[in-house]
DNA sequence: TATTGTTATACTCTATAACTATA
DNA sequence: TATAGTTATAGAGTATAACAATA
Protein backbone atom coordinates (compact mmCIF):
# COMPACT_ATOMS: atom_id res chain seq x y z
CA UNK A 1 0.00 0.00 0.00
CA UNK A 2 1.22 3.44 0.94
CA UNK A 3 1.06 6.42 -1.38
CA UNK A 4 3.73 6.67 -3.72
CA UNK A 5 6.21 9.23 -3.81
CA UNK A 6 4.78 11.42 -6.73
CA UNK A 7 1.54 11.16 -5.29
CA UNK A 8 2.74 12.78 -2.45
CA UNK A 9 3.92 16.01 -4.31
CA UNK A 10 0.74 16.06 -5.90
CA UNK A 11 -1.06 16.19 -2.09
CA UNK A 12 1.47 18.70 -1.15
CA UNK A 13 0.35 20.95 -3.60
CA UNK A 14 -3.34 20.50 -3.42
CA UNK A 15 -2.67 21.29 0.25
CA UNK A 16 -0.36 24.83 -0.43
CA UNK A 17 -3.19 25.84 -3.04
CA UNK A 18 -6.46 24.85 -0.54
CA UNK A 19 -4.78 26.07 2.43
CA UNK A 20 -4.18 29.37 0.84
CA UNK A 21 -7.71 29.71 -0.20
CA UNK A 22 -8.94 29.01 3.09
CA UNK A 23 -6.34 31.90 4.52
CA UNK A 24 -7.85 34.29 2.04
CA UNK A 25 -11.48 33.22 2.37
CA UNK A 26 -10.89 33.68 6.11
CA UNK A 27 -9.35 36.80 5.99
CA UNK A 28 -11.90 38.46 3.49
CA UNK A 29 -15.07 37.29 5.74
CA UNK A 30 -13.16 38.31 8.87
CA UNK A 31 -13.16 41.70 7.35
CA UNK A 32 -16.39 41.53 6.39
CA UNK A 33 -18.50 39.95 8.74
CA UNK A 34 -16.69 42.49 11.72
CA UNK A 35 -19.46 44.25 12.97
CA UNK A 36 -18.02 45.48 16.67
CA UNK A 37 -16.96 49.42 15.26
CA UNK A 38 -13.25 48.67 15.69
CA UNK A 39 -12.17 46.58 12.62
CA UNK A 40 -10.10 43.40 13.16
CA UNK A 41 -6.44 44.83 12.48
CA UNK A 42 -7.16 47.66 14.74
CA UNK A 43 -8.21 45.37 17.53
CA UNK A 44 -4.98 43.31 16.71
CA UNK A 45 -2.76 46.44 17.22
CA UNK A 46 -4.28 46.96 20.37
CA UNK A 47 -3.46 43.38 21.41
CA UNK A 48 0.13 43.57 20.67
CA UNK A 49 0.77 47.40 22.21
CA UNK A 50 -0.85 45.15 25.11
CA UNK A 51 1.94 42.63 24.63
CA UNK A 52 4.73 45.13 24.63
CA UNK A 53 4.93 46.47 21.12
CA UNK A 54 5.86 50.02 21.47
CA UNK A 55 6.76 51.82 17.91
CA UNK A 56 5.11 51.45 14.69
CA UNK A 57 8.10 50.02 13.11
CA UNK A 58 8.24 47.13 15.90
CA UNK A 59 4.26 47.05 14.92
CA UNK A 60 4.77 46.76 11.83
CA UNK A 61 6.94 44.22 12.13
CA UNK A 62 4.45 42.18 13.86
CA UNK A 63 1.40 42.72 12.10
CA UNK A 64 3.66 42.38 8.60
CA UNK A 65 2.62 45.90 6.97
CA UNK A 66 3.95 48.73 6.20
CA UNK A 67 5.08 51.23 8.36
CA UNK A 68 3.08 53.93 6.26
CA UNK A 69 0.08 51.05 6.95
CA UNK A 70 0.55 50.77 10.08
CA UNK A 71 1.09 54.60 10.38
CA UNK A 72 -2.79 54.93 9.37
CA UNK A 73 -4.12 52.13 11.44
CA UNK A 74 -2.39 54.24 14.37
CA UNK A 75 -3.89 57.37 13.40
CA UNK A 76 -7.07 55.79 13.91
CA UNK A 77 -6.66 54.28 16.99
CA UNK A 78 -5.42 57.92 18.46
CA UNK A 79 -8.47 59.77 16.84
CA UNK A 80 -10.63 57.25 18.94
CA UNK A 81 -8.66 57.43 21.81
CA UNK A 82 -7.89 53.99 21.94
CA UNK A 83 -3.67 54.67 22.41
CA UNK A 84 -1.33 57.45 22.56
CA UNK A 85 1.74 58.44 20.63
CA UNK A 86 4.86 60.52 22.35
CA UNK A 87 8.22 60.85 21.74
CA UNK A 88 10.88 58.67 23.38
CA UNK A 89 13.02 61.01 25.46
CA UNK A 90 16.33 58.89 24.68
CA UNK A 91 15.72 59.21 21.25
CA UNK A 92 13.29 61.81 19.16
CA UNK A 93 13.59 60.37 16.25
CA UNK A 94 11.27 57.28 17.56
CA UNK A 95 7.55 57.33 18.99
CA UNK A 96 6.20 55.30 21.82
CA UNK A 97 3.02 54.00 22.19
CA UNK A 98 0.69 53.26 24.93
CA UNK A 99 -2.83 52.38 25.81
CA UNK A 100 -4.91 54.67 27.29
CA UNK A 101 -7.62 53.70 29.35
CA UNK A 102 -10.22 53.75 26.68
CA UNK A 103 -7.83 51.34 24.95
CA UNK A 104 -7.82 48.95 27.75
CA UNK A 105 -11.01 49.09 28.24
CA UNK A 106 -12.12 47.77 25.04
CA UNK A 107 -9.52 45.28 25.15
CA UNK A 108 -11.33 44.05 27.71
CA UNK A 109 -14.46 44.20 26.25
CA UNK A 110 -13.42 41.97 23.39
CA UNK A 111 -12.47 39.68 25.33
CA UNK A 112 -15.25 39.45 27.55
CA UNK A 113 -17.78 39.33 24.96
CA UNK A 114 -16.55 36.95 22.85
CA UNK A 115 -18.28 38.48 20.04
CA UNK A 116 -16.74 38.27 17.20
CA UNK A 117 -16.91 36.21 14.29
CA UNK A 118 -14.26 34.00 14.37
CA UNK A 119 -14.19 33.39 18.01
CA UNK A 120 -18.29 32.21 17.40
CA UNK A 121 -16.93 29.32 14.94
CA UNK A 122 -14.14 28.53 17.47
CA UNK A 123 -16.45 27.78 20.44
CA UNK A 124 -18.38 25.24 18.22
CA UNK A 125 -15.24 22.82 17.81
CA UNK A 126 -14.09 20.28 19.04
CA UNK A 127 -11.21 19.87 21.21
CA UNK A 128 -9.25 18.29 18.53
CA UNK A 129 -10.19 20.36 15.80
CA UNK A 130 -9.00 23.60 17.77
CA UNK A 131 -5.74 21.94 18.59
CA UNK A 132 -5.02 21.36 15.39
CA UNK A 133 -5.78 25.37 14.57
CA UNK A 134 -3.50 25.80 17.88
CA UNK A 135 -0.84 24.34 16.06
CA UNK A 136 -1.79 25.44 12.45
CA UNK A 137 -1.65 28.75 13.68
CA UNK A 138 1.58 28.52 15.19
CA UNK A 139 3.03 27.49 12.29
CA UNK A 140 1.46 29.66 9.81
CA UNK A 141 3.03 32.24 12.21
CA UNK A 142 6.27 31.23 12.08
CA UNK A 143 5.81 30.60 7.96
CA UNK A 144 4.67 34.19 7.66
CA UNK A 145 7.19 35.60 9.09
CA UNK A 146 9.79 33.89 7.63
CA UNK B 1 -5.42 22.84 38.32
CA UNK B 2 -6.99 22.90 35.11
CA UNK B 3 -7.68 26.49 33.25
CA UNK B 4 -10.44 29.07 34.68
CA UNK B 5 -13.07 29.59 32.17
CA UNK B 6 -12.53 32.49 31.89
CA UNK B 7 -8.41 31.95 31.10
CA UNK B 8 -9.86 29.51 28.33
CA UNK B 9 -12.45 32.77 26.61
CA UNK B 10 -9.32 34.79 26.55
CA UNK B 11 -7.27 32.42 25.10
CA UNK B 12 -10.20 31.39 22.26
CA UNK B 13 -10.10 35.42 21.80
CA UNK B 14 -6.39 35.23 21.53
CA UNK B 15 -6.14 32.47 19.15
CA UNK B 16 -9.40 33.94 16.74
CA UNK B 17 -6.77 37.06 16.43
CA UNK B 18 -3.43 35.12 15.97
CA UNK B 19 -5.21 32.87 13.38
CA UNK B 20 -6.69 35.74 11.81
CA UNK B 21 -3.64 37.83 11.29
CA UNK B 22 -1.66 34.89 10.47
CA UNK B 23 -3.99 34.09 7.41
CA UNK B 24 -3.95 37.61 6.40
CA UNK B 25 -0.54 37.93 6.44
CA UNK B 26 -0.37 34.28 4.63
CA UNK B 27 -3.07 35.64 1.84
CA UNK B 28 -0.38 38.67 1.41
CA UNK B 29 2.55 36.87 0.99
CA UNK B 30 1.38 33.87 -0.98
CA UNK B 31 0.48 36.39 -3.89
CA UNK B 32 3.37 39.02 -3.25
CA UNK B 33 5.78 35.70 -3.34
CA UNK B 34 4.50 34.11 -6.37
CA UNK B 35 6.82 34.41 -9.14
CA UNK B 36 5.58 31.84 -11.58
CA UNK B 37 3.98 34.00 -14.06
CA UNK B 38 0.39 32.31 -13.32
CA UNK B 39 -0.98 34.06 -9.69
CA UNK B 40 -2.34 32.20 -7.06
CA UNK B 41 -6.34 32.77 -8.09
CA UNK B 42 -5.96 31.73 -11.06
CA UNK B 43 -4.12 28.32 -10.21
CA UNK B 44 -6.90 28.13 -8.02
CA UNK B 45 -9.67 28.02 -10.93
CA UNK B 46 -7.50 25.85 -12.94
CA UNK B 47 -7.70 23.49 -10.10
CA UNK B 48 -11.24 23.77 -9.36
CA UNK B 49 -12.42 23.35 -12.98
CA UNK B 50 -10.40 20.05 -13.02
CA UNK B 51 -12.36 18.70 -10.05
CA UNK B 52 -15.63 19.54 -11.82
CA UNK B 53 -16.38 23.04 -11.39
CA UNK B 54 -18.01 24.16 -14.66
CA UNK B 55 -19.79 27.57 -14.61
CA UNK B 56 -18.90 30.89 -13.67
CA UNK B 57 -21.12 30.29 -10.97
CA UNK B 58 -20.07 27.14 -9.69
CA UNK B 59 -16.51 28.49 -8.99
CA UNK B 60 -16.96 32.14 -7.90
CA UNK B 61 -19.12 30.16 -4.79
CA UNK B 62 -16.34 27.49 -4.42
CA UNK B 63 -13.63 30.05 -4.49
CA UNK B 64 -16.17 32.46 -2.39
CA UNK B 65 -15.68 35.76 -4.43
CA UNK B 66 -18.11 37.71 -6.45
CA UNK B 67 -19.35 36.44 -9.99
CA UNK B 68 -17.75 39.69 -11.03
CA UNK B 69 -14.64 39.14 -9.91
CA UNK B 70 -14.62 35.51 -11.06
CA UNK B 71 -15.35 36.90 -14.50
CA UNK B 72 -12.76 38.54 -14.45
CA UNK B 73 -10.43 35.88 -13.23
CA UNK B 74 -11.81 33.74 -16.43
CA UNK B 75 -10.99 36.74 -18.91
CA UNK B 76 -7.08 36.43 -17.69
CA UNK B 77 -7.48 32.70 -18.01
CA UNK B 78 -9.23 32.89 -21.30
CA UNK B 79 -7.09 35.15 -22.58
CA UNK B 80 -3.99 33.26 -22.00
CA UNK B 81 -5.59 29.71 -23.60
CA UNK B 82 -5.74 27.80 -20.21
CA UNK B 83 -10.00 27.53 -20.41
CA UNK B 84 -12.51 28.28 -22.59
CA UNK B 85 -16.31 29.38 -22.44
CA UNK B 86 -18.41 27.49 -24.38
CA UNK B 87 -22.40 28.16 -24.30
CA UNK B 88 -24.37 25.45 -22.70
CA UNK B 89 -26.93 23.37 -25.10
CA UNK B 90 -29.52 23.04 -22.60
CA UNK B 91 -29.78 26.82 -21.22
CA UNK B 92 -27.84 28.60 -23.31
CA UNK B 93 -27.76 31.46 -19.98
CA UNK B 94 -25.37 29.38 -19.00
CA UNK B 95 -21.57 29.40 -19.71
CA UNK B 96 -19.36 26.32 -19.50
CA UNK B 97 -15.77 25.87 -18.70
CA UNK B 98 -13.12 23.53 -19.65
CA UNK B 99 -9.71 23.39 -19.71
CA UNK B 100 -7.40 23.55 -22.69
CA UNK B 101 -4.96 21.63 -23.45
CA UNK B 102 -2.84 24.27 -22.26
CA UNK B 103 -4.21 24.94 -18.90
CA UNK B 104 -4.19 20.75 -18.62
CA UNK B 105 -0.12 21.54 -18.93
CA UNK B 106 0.00 24.07 -16.72
CA UNK B 107 -1.56 22.55 -14.25
CA UNK B 108 0.87 19.05 -14.20
CA UNK B 109 3.72 21.84 -14.43
CA UNK B 110 2.67 23.53 -10.94
CA UNK B 111 2.21 20.02 -9.84
CA UNK B 112 5.22 18.59 -10.93
CA UNK B 113 7.76 21.74 -10.57
CA UNK B 114 6.18 21.80 -6.43
CA UNK B 115 7.89 25.44 -6.91
CA UNK B 116 5.79 27.46 -5.25
CA UNK B 117 6.69 29.84 -2.07
CA UNK B 118 3.97 27.96 0.12
CA UNK B 119 5.47 24.44 -1.06
CA UNK B 120 8.78 25.06 -0.62
CA UNK B 121 7.17 26.08 3.27
CA UNK B 122 5.30 22.80 3.54
CA UNK B 123 7.86 20.40 2.32
CA UNK B 124 10.65 21.62 5.29
CA UNK B 125 7.67 20.52 8.07
CA UNK B 126 7.53 17.86 10.26
CA UNK B 127 4.87 15.31 9.80
CA UNK B 128 2.62 16.66 12.84
CA UNK B 129 2.43 19.90 11.75
CA UNK B 130 1.58 19.17 8.27
CA UNK B 131 -1.15 17.10 9.48
CA UNK B 132 -2.42 19.67 11.97
CA UNK B 133 -2.12 22.03 9.05
CA UNK B 134 -4.33 19.47 6.49
CA UNK B 135 -7.15 19.48 9.07
CA UNK B 136 -6.60 23.20 9.99
CA UNK B 137 -7.32 23.15 6.32
CA UNK B 138 -10.76 21.28 6.52
CA UNK B 139 -11.60 23.04 9.40
CA UNK B 140 -11.13 26.79 8.11
CA UNK B 141 -12.75 25.88 4.31
CA UNK B 142 -15.79 24.49 6.63
CA UNK B 143 -16.02 27.85 8.44
CA UNK B 144 -15.38 30.17 5.37
CA UNK B 145 -18.36 28.48 3.29
CA UNK B 146 -20.25 28.79 6.78
C1' DT C 1 -40.52 37.78 -13.71
C1' DA C 2 -36.25 35.16 -12.38
C1' DT C 3 -31.57 33.70 -13.61
C1' DT C 4 -26.76 33.64 -15.85
C1' DG C 5 -23.25 36.25 -16.93
C1' DT C 6 -20.91 40.64 -18.04
C1' DT C 7 -19.79 45.55 -17.73
C1' DA C 8 -19.45 49.91 -15.04
C1' DT C 9 -18.30 52.05 -10.99
C1' DA C 10 -16.54 52.93 -6.51
C1' DC C 11 -14.15 51.64 -2.43
C1' DT C 12 -10.65 49.48 0.63
C1' DC C 13 -6.27 48.04 1.42
C1' DT C 14 -1.61 47.85 0.42
C1' DA C 15 3.02 49.11 -0.96
C1' DT C 16 6.75 52.16 -2.94
C1' DA C 17 8.63 56.63 -3.15
C1' DA C 18 9.32 61.20 -1.52
C1' DC C 19 9.77 64.04 2.45
C1' DT C 20 10.75 65.80 7.45
C1' DA C 21 13.17 65.47 11.62
C1' DT C 22 16.51 63.70 14.36
C1' DA C 23 20.86 61.19 15.18
C1' DT D 1 24.92 59.66 5.99
C1' DA D 2 21.49 56.67 8.28
C1' DT D 3 17.16 56.01 10.81
C1' DA D 4 12.05 56.77 12.56
C1' DG D 5 8.05 58.28 11.12
C1' DT D 6 4.74 60.56 8.05
C1' DT D 7 2.61 62.10 3.74
C1' DA D 8 1.70 61.47 -1.27
C1' DT D 9 0.71 58.61 -4.88
C1' DA D 10 -0.51 54.65 -7.40
C1' DG D 11 -1.79 49.85 -8.07
C1' DA D 12 -4.27 45.52 -7.04
C1' DG D 13 -8.35 43.42 -5.63
C1' DT D 14 -12.96 43.42 -4.17
C1' DA D 15 -17.94 44.18 -4.09
C1' DT D 16 -22.45 46.35 -5.37
C1' DA D 17 -25.29 48.05 -8.95
C1' DA D 18 -26.74 48.36 -13.60
C1' DC D 19 -27.28 45.92 -17.82
C1' DA D 20 -28.06 42.16 -21.63
C1' DA D 21 -29.64 37.83 -22.90
C1' DT D 22 -32.22 33.82 -22.01
C1' DA D 23 -35.57 31.04 -19.56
Amino acid sequence: MGVPSASQGSELVELANDLRLACQIISRRVRFESTSGIPPHQISVLFAVRRGAQTPTTLAERERVSTPAMTRTLNSLEAEGLVSRSRNAEDSRSVLITLTGRGQAVIDGVYASRDTWMVRHLEGLSGEDLEALRRATGVLSRIGQA
